[in-house]
DNA sequence: TAGATTGTTAATCGATTAACAATC
DNA sequence: TAGATTGTTAATCGATTAACAATC
């Protein structure tokens, strides 16, 4: 399904495409052209077919897309077939309104929580308990968790990570405002940097 | 000192420029190269150069940049010279989350939380009351609100955009998943998307 | 002055858009 | 079949990298 190499540009317009799909999947549309897509979505018609031909040829000539199919394809290339497990690490104000996301419905499960405070270990967010930090390596392996939500402190981030590498964390989700140092280019690190966002914000302001 | 059209990809590379030379200024570094802060930014010497002579030539041949003028430079594009007042449209869990971040600290200040929710009024977080969706618009002109950070549900989002747009807010930071549609395009729209963000990291995972 | 490093122009690379033959 | 729209190749556009003269 996958070709060798798709460029990152692509990759970050999926969950868009997905997203819009879903909607008008939702809406009852059955059929849709690239042309109507782009009217909605805002990319070129032109764009979408490229994107969408870098891992098939999903549509039909003289018809369009089916949105159901296509819908389902690209859940597919997202990888949205399988559950996967994930824990946080740092349970302040971020990651319990995280733990309280609906990121399951999407097949991410939360599995744990952990913090060093002891304020918060042993407390539940949404069913889950907040666990001590030294249980990590344990239910990481115990559990099999896939991805590690990071919303420690800016200090504590670099340290966490260098844990959960060792561990054998797949993937890092980072929100504290820091470029993480892995050596294993085999985990993947996806950064939320809010800083840098509002930052963008404000230049736009400026500007004005 | 900005031209006239700045790339959206130099753009959002200022805050990241931002945060490094505060680390440096941090730890006493006072002159850098670009070939130096390449080491350590992952950008190449050349782009570098290239992005901050978009804003004028802050470098001296032979000798580099000055840290602490780079910094100030730069935090003088970002627009980081002036206090901007915010507010917080939905004080769920990540409404009051991101009330409890130190934005402050970068010169944005909350001035306000607002929801529809009789449980959550008149809390007061960090010293700032949770008000009655009502005294919105009253807000906005009285305490002269420049942001609004959109954290309601995925249903309310278009509406309170809508809204917001109509009362004059000259930018939205938004958290729902949902691509607002203002005609106003003198309404900044900034958006974090975090189901794009985890869909995305889920597709690095899927291809390992 | 000699060495270092910028600012800037030119070359390259990659991504987007346009065009159109293939085909449903 | 005729019309519509894809899949794909070619053209264009923009962003990154390389090179080097200017200069501190």
């Amino acid at each position: 399904m996958t070709n060798n190499k798709v460029s990152m540009a692509v990759i970050r317009r999926l969950p868009k495409y997905h997203r819009y799909l879903k909607e008008m999947l939702e809406n009852g549309i059955n059929r849709i052209s690239s042309k109507e897509l782009s009217d909605v979505i805002g990319f070129t018609a032109s764009q979408i077919r490229q994107d969408l031909n870098n891992f098939g040829g999903f549509g039909q000539q003289g018809y369009g897309y089916n949105v159901e199919d296509l819908y389902n394809e690209i859940g597919q290339i997202l990888g949205l077939v399988k559950t996967y497990n994930t824990i946080i690490i740092g349970a302040g104000n971020l990651g319990q309104a995280l733990a309280n996301y609906n990121f399951a419905s999407h097949g991410f499960k939360l599995e744990g929580m952990f913090d060093i405070n002891p304020k918060v270990t042993g407390l539940r967010i949404r069913d889950v308990e907040i666990k001590d930090m030294d249980l990590l390596e344990e239910e990481i392996k115990n559990k099999n968790i896939d991805i590690a939500i990071i919303c420690t402190s800016r200090d504590a981030a670099q340290s966490v990570a260098d844990d959960l590498a060792k561990y054998g964390i797949k993937a890092i989700w980072n929100f504290t405002p820091v470029d993480l140092k892995i050596n294993n280019h085999e985990v993947i690190v996806e950064n939320v940097h809010l800083i840098d966002s509002l930052l963008t914000l404000s230049y736009f302001l400026k500007e004005k």
